[in-house]
DNA sequence: GACCAGGCACATC
DNA sequence: GATGTGCATGGT
């Protein structure tokens, strides 16, 4: 008997197809986008994305250099500009003074060595760790957002007042430990719950509709 | 005009 | 330790 989660994993990749996360040139890009994406649409992040590479800063050293008030006018558009410029600011400081702005030195680490200082950046939480470690050095973690959480809850998976470590923890437990894997999953995810699972459900079409779920949730 | 978006830190009780 | 609030733009 397949897993539920193994089983959604199968209905969103045939109803979706694959796709091609994370949208990014770099892996540097990435490690911007996973700040520039905090709660805020990702069509946001692109004009914030766009206007940084026009202005030629979308660079490590650059960035480093810019005043916190220009970054900020840079990506106004993906909304929160004064606070992400500081967390942009914090993450390219860590990136530069710990690990000399090598994108090699962070593979070497451990995924456990690298959440943990990750997460004691200021302003990087545990989604935007885990979306680095995937989507940017491609090494094993699940990243959960609130898509995944409302999803699992309205299947019945997880209670709703669960955490973001009991969520990923489920996942993992039941998932190969495997980078296209979580990459392609997480993505589908959020796919889905852009269609179907946000805080008032349009079930009609959903991949998942044949599931056994309910759209109460007490958190929404 | 209300709702919503690929969070996180901090204040308050 | 649970719950509430500030941060902000832009599409639907």
């Amino acid at each position: 008997m397949q897993d539920r989660l193994q089983q959604f994993y199968r209905a969103l990749l045939r109803h979706y197809g694959p796709q091609h996360w994370w949208p990014g040139e770099s892996p540097f890009e990435v490690m911007v986008g996973a700040v520039l994406t905090q709660n805020t649409n990702w069509t946001n992040v692109e004009k914030a994305i766009a206007r940084l590479k026009a202005a030629g800063v979308l660079d490590l050293q650059r960035l480093r250099r810019l005043e916190p008030a220009v970054l900020a006018e840079y990506i106004r558009p993906a909304g929160y500009y004064n606070l992400k410029a500081r967390r942009l600011r914090h993450l390219v400081d860590w990136f530069c003074e710990r690990y000399d702005g090598s994108l090699a030195a962070l593979r070497r680490l451990s995924v456990g060595r690298l959440r943990a200082e990750l997460l004691a950046i200021h302003g990087i939480g545990p989604e935007t760790a885990d979306s680095i470690i995937l989507y940017a050095l491609a090494k094993p973690t699940f990243v959960v957002d609130t898509y995944t959480h409302r999803i699992l809850v309205r299947h019945h998976c997880l209670d709703a007042d669960c955490d973001y470590e009991q969520i990923k923890s489920y996942c993992e437990g039941r998932l190969e430990e495997d980078v296209p894997l979580y990459n392609e999953f997480h993505a589908l995810l959020v796919q889905v719950g852009k269609n179907h699972c946000r805080p008032r459900p349009r079930c009609a079409g959903c991949p998942l509709e044949s599931f056994d779920h309910t759209v109460e949730d007490p958190n929404d």
